[in-house]
RNA sequence: GGGGGAGUAGCUCAGUGGGUUAGAGCAGCGGUCUUAUACACCGCUUGUCGGUGGUUCGAGUCCACCCUCCCCUACCA
C-alpha cells in the first residue's frame, strides 16, 4: 500500500523490511488502499468470528432515514458508534453491528410526491396507492444503498448488505414486485417474491441492516398498539390539531416543536355590535382572519375590567389593560366593569348569514339542545391583556384551546375547512378559497359591513410543517391516541401504586431513572418532556407507513386493535386474497375485512398510516427477536449503549423507546445513553447550500479525509455543538501528520540501517529515555481505555494527542542521532526496537478512532507488504494482519510502566526549558556549548540521575551539569506553606503566613517544622524549595532552579564555530539535493586553524569522504557562512561514484 | 411564563472535592533548532474569566440576582 512511494534514500544496505513511505502522505488513497485490503482479506468478518464467544456487548443502532445521502452531521454520530464498537471490539466482546435504516413515514413521501411533480393527496390517489407506495420502497432502498456505501467510505465497520444487492432488489420491485428472486442469506440461499423478501431485510435468515419497513418490524408495532388498547389506553380524539394543508395530515405535538419560524400575519382588530346594547359593539383582534368563520363566541376574563368607551359616534367595550395597544385615536372612557358582568351578552357574528354558521348553531348547545344557539359573550380564565383587546374571538374549529373551551362550555362547532385547507360548502363566497389566502379579502368584506376596526401587521412565532415549511392551520379531525396518564400536582414520590399504575408517563420516568445519561443533563430534559407531554397521537392520514391496526366498526362503534399478522388472518372474513403475498401496507392491508366482535358487522381498518417514531422505537423489540427467539433476545435486551443526537430525540427516538419498552416490559431498553449536540458550519450557523458554509460527506470524505473527521469528532465536546469546516480540518490533519512523521522518520533510517525487529534488547539494555516513552504508552493505553469504557472519546484523543506530541517532540528529538549516526549497535538496536514499539502501540491505541490511518502503521511496521503476519514483537511470529484484530494493549504493555520514571523526566524537560530560556536571554544560541550548568532540584533527588542529567546536558549544550542542594551560594531556601493543607486549619491567619514565606521572613527548625507570620508549621504542612538568589541570572519554577555559566572559553567558541559549520555543510547537501548517503567532497576558504582542526570530525558527521582548505574547483558555488572566527566560503560537490 | 446549556486572549477552546501568579492551539511579532517533520522549540503581546453582590483567610471555580446568545417547553387569540 506504499506502492507510490518514492525512494530518496538509495538501496537499503539490507533487504528491506518495511516498504518505503513518503513524507508528505495521500492519506485519502491510503484510505481507499486499507478499505480494498478490508474487503480482501475479509478482515472484518474475521474479526467478528474471533469475538463471537465472548461477553457481549450490545450496541444498539438509531436507524438513519433513508432517504436522501447521509451529511457530515450523520458521520459525526456515526464515528462515535463506529469508535465504541471497534474499541469493545478490541476488548474481545460479542457484538451484533446491525445498522438501522428509517423508512416509513412523511419525509420519504414528500420527496416520492416532489420526484413525481405531484401537489397534494388527490394526485396520489390518482396515480394509484400501490404503485406510490412502491416507489417509496424503492426510494428507501436506493439510499440506504447509498449511505451504506457512504458509511463504509467513513470506516464504519457493520454487517452491511451489499449495496448492489439492494439495488438489484429495487430495480425488481420496480419491473412486478410479484417476482420471485432467490437472494443469499448467511445459512444459505432464500426464495421469495421480491416484495417478501424486501419486507425481510435485516431478519437473521437474511442478515444486514434492519429496515423499519420490515414485516416484523410493522407486526411487533401492532402487538404494541394491541396491547395498549387492551389496558385501555389507545382513544380517538375529536379535536381541533394543527393541520397541514399540503400534507393533507396533522401534526403530532412532537412534530409541531420543529417547525416554529417567525411569520407575519395581519393584526385585525374588528367589532362585534352587541344585540342588546345598540350602539355599543366589542372590539377584538386576532391575527388568522380566516377563522371568522367559524366564529361561535367571544371570551372575556371574568376578573379583569372592561371599560365602554366613545370613539366618534361609535362606543366599544374593551379590556381597560388593553387600551394603549387595542385602541387607534382619541376617546373617552364611559364606564368600568368586572368582565363577569359581560358575559352573556348576545353580539352580531360576523359571518352569520353562512349556511354551515346557521346549521350548527341551529342546533342549539349542550345545555339547550333545541334552542338555536346565538353568539355571546363567555367567561374564560386564560384571556390576558398583554396583547389584543382583552376580548378573544373564540373558534373552537380553528384553535386546540377553542376547542376545549366551547368544550367544557357545551358550545357548537363550526369546522369551516376540509384537508386541503379550503373552505367547505355552506360558506358562501369563502366556499373553495385557500383559508391562508382569504385575510385580503375578508378585511375588504368586513369593512364594506361596517365591522372593520383596525389593520395591523404582526409578527410573531407560528408553527410550520416540519417537512414542507407550510404554515399551518388548526383544523377539527379525528385522530388517534395513546394516553400518557394524567400529571398528579404532587411530587413523584409520593404517588400511591394506584396512582403509579394509572399513568403510563410515571411509569416511564421510573425507567429513565435506571439508565445513565451522558451527558447528565439528558435526564433532567426526558423527565421535563415526560411530565409536560401531552397524549402521544399516533395517526397520519396519509399513505407510506405503519398500517394502524385499527377497526372501528360504524355500526356499533366497537373498536378493536389486531395484535399481529397471524391474528389478522384469524379475524378475516373477507379480502385476506388481496392482502395475503404483500408487506404489511396500503392498499393491500386496506383490503382485509373482519366482523365486529360486538355486532357482527363487516368492519374496516381506519384508513390512517402510523407516527413513524412508532417504527424506531420497537426496534429494541424487533431487531432482537423479541416474538420469535426469546433466548436470542433476553441475550441482548437491553441494550448497553445507545447514542445519537440530544437535540430532538428526546421527545422522538429515546421517547418512543421509552414508551413502547415501557408498555411491553416495564425495563429499560438501554442502559447508557449518549447524546451529542449539532454539527454546524464554520461559521457557527447551521449548514445551507445557500450560506455557501455546507460540506457535503462526500467531498469532506475525499478531501480531508475521513480518518481527520473522525479525529475531529472525537476531540469535540459532545455537549456542544460542534463547527465543522476545512480549517478545523487542517489543524486536525497537522496533528495526525506529526504522528506519520514519526513514523516515517523510522521507517527511512529502519531502511538505510537495515533494520529489522527480532533480537531486541532487554528493557534493561534501554537507555531511559526508551523506558520513559514505552513507560507512557503503557500509560496512554490505560489512560484511553479508561476513558473509551467510560464513552469519553474526548478524553481519550487528548491523552492520545500527549502521547503522539511526547514521542515527536521529546522522545525522538532526543533520540535522533541513535538512529543516523555512527552509533553504537546496542544503543541504535534499543532505539529502533522503542520507537517500532511505541509506533505499534500508538497504531493499537488510535485504531478505533483512526482505523485507517492505524491500519497503515501497523501494517508496515507489523504485518509486512506480503500479507502474511509476521512477528509483532512479541517474538511468538503470529501477529494478526490486521490492527483490529489484536486486543487493547493495556495489559500487554502494563509492565512497561514506571511512573517514578515519567515523573523524573518531566522534571528534567522542565529544566531543559529553563534553560533554553536563559540561553535566549543571554543571546548564545543552542549550537553554542557552555561550559557549565547548575541545578537544584524540588526534593533534591532525581531518579536515574546520571541518564537524566546527560541528556539534559546534551539537550541544552552544556559541557557539565551539576546538582546544587538547596544550601548552595547560588539559591535561597524558600518557603511554600501547602494552602490545600494549612488553609482550613489557619483560616484568617493565611494572609499573614503568605505574607512572610513571600517575603522569606522565616525561621526552620531543626526538625524541619517552620514557624514564619505568628505561626509554626510542621514539615509535613510546608515545601522547602530553593529559589534564585537576587542578583543572579537564573530561572526557577516550583523549586527547581537552572543556572548556567554564560562564559565562553575560546575553546567553547571553537566548538560552537565548529558546529555552525556543519550545520552549513548540512543546509548545502540539502540545497544541493542529495540523498542521505551520498558521499561529498568539501572545500572551506578563509577557516581558521583552531576550527580546521576538527577537520576529520566535520568531514565524518557531514559524510565527506575529503575537506580541502582553500578555493574551490572552477565553477563550483560557494556560500558565505559567519563564524566567530571569521567569514568563511564553503563549497561541495557528490562524489562521482557512489561506493 | 417554566426548564436546560453556554459566556475565559483577535479566533477555537482547556481549566470545579475553592488555594493566592488563569492556560493551550491557531493568528501576529522577534528569535532558535533542524538532511523525519513548510516541523518543533524559546520569548513577546492581548484577559474587568458576561455583570453585580454574597459566602470564605482566599472565588474562573460555590451561592443569589441580573445581562447576552442558543436550545427545550408552554394555550396566548
Amino acid at each position: 500500500m506504499n506502492s507510490r512511494a518514492s525512494d530518496a534514500l538509495g538501496t537499503p544496505i539490507r533487504g528491506p523490511m518495511f516498504q518505503p513511505v513518503e513524507a508528505k502522505p495521500d492519506l485519502i488513497a491510503q484510505e481507499h488502499d486499507v478499505l480494498r485490503m478490508w474487503a480482501e482479506r475479509r478482515t472484518f468478518a474475521r474479526l467478528r468470528a474471533q469475538n463471537a464467544e465472548g461477553e457481549r456487548w450490545s450496541f444498539l443502532d438509531g436507524p438513519i432515514t433513508a432517504n436522501n445521502p447521509m451529511g457530515v452531521h450523520h458521520a459525526w454520530g456515526r464515528t462515535y458508534k463506529d469508535v465504541f464498537q471497534r474499541f469493545r471490539a478490541m476488548l474481545g466482546h460479542a457484538q451484533r453491528w446491525q445498522n438501522g435504516f428509517d423508512c416509513q413515514g412523511l419525509w420519504v413521501e414528500v420527496n416520492v410526491e416532489r420526484d413525481l411533480g405531484f401537489t397534494n393527496k388527490h394526485d396520489i390517489e390518482e396515480f394509484g396507492i400501490a404503485e406510490f407506495v412502491s416507489l417509496c420502497k424503492q426510494r428507501v432502498l436506493t439510499f440506504a444503498a447509498r449511505q451504506t456505501e457512504q458509511s463504509i467510505r467513513l470506516g464504519m465497520w457493520m454487517d452491511w448488505n451489499d449495496p448492489d444487492e439492494l439495488r438489484r432488489l429495487r430495480d425488481l420491485l420496480a419491473s412486478d414486485p410479484g417476482q420471485t428472486v432467490t437472494v443469499q442469506g448467511p445459512d444459505g440461499a432464500l426464495t421469495d417474491t421480491v416484495e417478501m423478501i424486501v419486507g425481510r431485510l435485516g431478519m437473521p435468515e437474511i442478515g444486514g441492516s434492519y429496515f423499519t419497513f420490515s414485516n416484523e418490524n410493522n407486526d411487533l408495532i401492532w402487538g404494541f398498539l394491541a396491547e395498549c388498547h387492551r389496558r385501555g389506553w389507545l382513544y380517538k380524539g375529536h379535536d381541533s390539531m394543527p393541520w397541514c394543508p399540503r400534507c393533507g395530515t396533522g401534526l403530532s405535538q412532537m412534530e409541531m416543536n420543529e417547525g416554529y419560524a417567525d411569520r407575519e400575519d395581519p393584526g385585525l382588530t374588528l367589532r362585534f355590535p352587541l344585540l342588546d346594547r345598540p350602539g355599543e359593539a366589542l372590539l377584538l383582534w386576532t391575527t388568522t382572519p380566516w377563522t371568522l368563520a367559524a366564529n361561535v363566541a367571544a371570551a372575556v376574563g371574568p376578573k379583569l375590567r372592561y371599560v365602554r368607551i366613545r370613539q366618534g359616534g361609535d362606543e366599544f367595550w374593551v379590556g381597560r389593560g388593553t387600551l394603549r395597544q387595542a385602541v387607534v385615536g382619541p376617546f373617552e372612557v364611559l364606564e368600568e366593569r368586572p368582565g363577569s358582568d359581560l358575559v352573556g351578552w348576545r353580539y352580531s357574528g360576523p359571518f352569520d348569514e353562512l349556511p354551515a354558521v346557521r346549521d350548527a348553531f341551529a342546533k342549539g348547545t349542550r345545555d339547550e339542545p333545541g334552542q338555536p344557539y346565538e353568539h355571546r359573550v363567555v367567561a374564560w380564565d386564560e384571556v390576558g391583556e398583554e396583547e389584543g383587546t382583552g376580548i378573544v374571538h373564540i373558534a373552537p374549529g380553528c384553535g386546540a384551546e377553542d376547542y376545549q373551551l366551547g368544550k367544557a362550555l357545551g358550545l357548537p362547532v363550526v369546522g369551516p375547512i376540509d384537508e386541503e385547507g379550503l373552505y367547505y360548502d355552506g360558506f358562501g363566497w369563502l366556499s373553495r378559497l385557500e383559508a391562508p389566502n382569504v385575510a385580503e379579502r375578508i378585511v375588504d368584506d368586513l369593512e364594506r359591513r361596517g365591522l372593520f376596526y383596525h389593520l395591523e401587521p404582526y409578527t410573531h412565532r407560528y408553527p410550520h410543517c416540519w417537512r414542507c415549511g407550510t404554515p399551518l392551520l388548526f383544523r377539527l379531525v379525528d385522530e388517534w391516541f395513546i394516553d400518557m396518564g394524567p400529571v398528579y400536582d404532587q411530587p413523584r414520590e409520593t404517588l400511591s401504586p394506584e396512582q403509579f399504575d394509572a399513568s403510563l408517563r410515571y411509569q416511564i420516568m421510573e425507567v429513565v431513572g435506571r439508565i445513565r445519561w451522558i451527558p447528565g443533563f439528558g435526564y433532567e430534559r426526558e423527565l421535563d418532556w415526560l411530565l409536560n407531554m401531552r397524549d402521544w397521537m399516533i395517526s397520519k392520514k396519509r399513505y407510506w407507513g405503519l398500517a394502524l391496526p385499527i377497526y372501528e366498526c360504524r355500526a356499533c362503534g366497537t373498536v378493536e386493535v389486531i395484535g399481529g399478522r397471524a391474528e389478522l388472518q384469524e379475524r378475516a372474513v373477507e379480502g385476506w386474497d388481496v392482502f395475503e403475498g404483500h408487506t404489511p401496507h396500503r392498499p393491500y392491508v386496506d383490503a382485509v375485512k373482519i366482523a365486529c366482535s360486538g355486532c357482527g358487522a363487516l368492519v374496516e381498518r381506519i384508513k390512517d398510516v402510523g407516527n413513524p417514531w412508532l417504527d424506531a422505537g420497537i426496534v429494541p423489540f424487533s431487531t432482537l427477536h423479541y416474538r420469535e427467539d426469546q433466548e436470542y433476545w433476553k441475550r441482548w435486551f437491553p441494550a448497553d449503549f445507545i447514542t445519537e443526537s440530544f437535540p430532538g430525540q428526546f421527545r422522538n427516538w429515546f421517547y418512543s423507546m421509552l414508551a413502547m419498552s415501557t408498555v411491553l416490559r416495564r425495563e429499560e431498553p438501554f442502559k447508557t445513553i449518549f447524546g451529542y449536540a449539532l454539527l454546524y458550519g464554520e461559521d457557527g450557523r447551521p449548514m445551507h447550500k445557500s450560506w455557501g458554509n455546507a460540506i457535503e460527506f462526500d467531498e469532506a470524505a475525499e478531501r480531508m479525509g475521513v480518518d481527520v473527521m473522525r479525529w475531529m469528532f472525537a476531540n469535540a465536546r459532545p455537549e456542544e455543538n460542534i463547527l465543522f469546516g476545512w480549517h478545523a480540518a487542517d489543524a486536525a490533519r497537522r496533528e495526525l501528520l506529526v504522528l506519520w512523521n514519526v513514523y516515517a522518520f523510522f521507517v527511512t533510517y529502519a531502511r538505510v540501517t537495515g533494520w529489522s525487529p527480532g533480537d531486541d534488547p532487554t528493557a534493561a539494555d534501554r537507555s531511559p529515555l526508551d523506558r520513559w516513552i514505552l513507560s507512557r504508552a503503557a500509560g496512554v493505553a490505560a489512560e484511553a481505555e479508561d476513558h473509551m469504557r467510560d464513552y469519553d472519546a474526548l478524553g481519550a484523543g487528548r491523552a492520545i494527542s500527549r502521547f503522539i506530541d511526547d514521542l515527536s517532540t521529546w522522545y525522538l528529538r532526543r533520540s535522533r542521532r541513535r538512529f543516523s549516526r555512527g552509533e553504537a549497535g546496542a544503543s541504535r538496536s534499543a532505539a529502533f526496537a522503542t520507537l517500532h514499539e511505541a509506533l505499534i502501540a500508538t497504531a493499537r491505541i488510535t485504531a478505533p478512532i483512526l482505523p485507517f490511518l492505524a491500519e497503515s502503521l501497523y501494517q508496515n511496521l507489523v504485518v509486512g507488504g506480503d500479507g502474511q503476519g509476521d512477528d509483532g514483537g512479541d517474538g511468538d511470529g503470529a501477529a494478526p494482519d490486521s490492527v483490529h484484530l489484536t486486543r487493547w494493549p493495556t495489559a500487554e504493555l502494563a509492565a512497561q510502566r514506571d511512573e517514578a520514571l515519567e515523573a523524573a523526566m518531566a522534571t528534567a524537560r522542565r529544566a531543559v526549558e529553563l534553560a533554553r530560556t536563559l540561553r535566549g536571554q543571554a543571546g548564545i544560541k543552542i549550537r553554542q556549548p557552555v561550559a557549565r550548568m547548575w541545578l537544584a532540584l524540588p526534593g533534591g533527588e532525581l531518579p536515574e540521575r546520571e541518564a537524566l542529567l546527560e541528556l539534559i546536558a546534551e539537550e541544552v549544550n552544556v559541557a557539565s551539569v551539576e546538582v546544587i542542594g538547596d544550601e548552595s551560594d547560588l539559591v535561597e531556601r524558600r518557603v511554600k506553606p501547602l494552602l490545600p493543607v494549612i488553609g482550613r486549619k489557619l483560616g484568617p491567619a493565611v494572609p499573614a503566613v503568605m505574607t512572610a514565606a513571600r517575603e522569606g521572613a522565616f525561621e526552620i527548625h531543626p526538625d524541619g517544622s517552620v514557624t514564619l507570620g505568628g505561626v509554626t508549621l510542621a514539615p509535613d504542612e510546608i515545601e522547602i524549595l530553593a529559589t534564585p538568589r537576587p542578583g543572579t541570572a537564573v530561572a526557577h519554577d516550583e523549586g527547581l532552579v537552572v543556572v548556567i555559566d554564560t562564559a565562553l572559553t575560546p575553546k567553547l567558541r571553537t566548538e560552537g564555530d565548529v558546529r555552525e559549520l556543519e550545520r552549513a555543510i548540512q543546509d548545502l547537501r540539502k540545497e544541493a539535493g542529495l540523498a542521505v548517503r551520498d558521499q561529498i567532497e568539501v572545500w572551506i576558504s578563509g577557516l581558521s586553524s583552531d576550527v580546521a582542526a576538527h577537520r576529520d570530525r566535520i568531514a565524518a558527521d557531514t559524510l565527506a569522504a575529503r575537506i580541502a582548505l582553500g578555493a574551490p574547483p572552477e565553477g563550483l558555488r560557494q556560500s558565505t557562512v559567519e563564524l566567530q572566527s571569521g567569514r568563511v566560503a564553503v563549497s561541495l560537490r557528490r562524489l562521482a561514484s557512489d561506493g
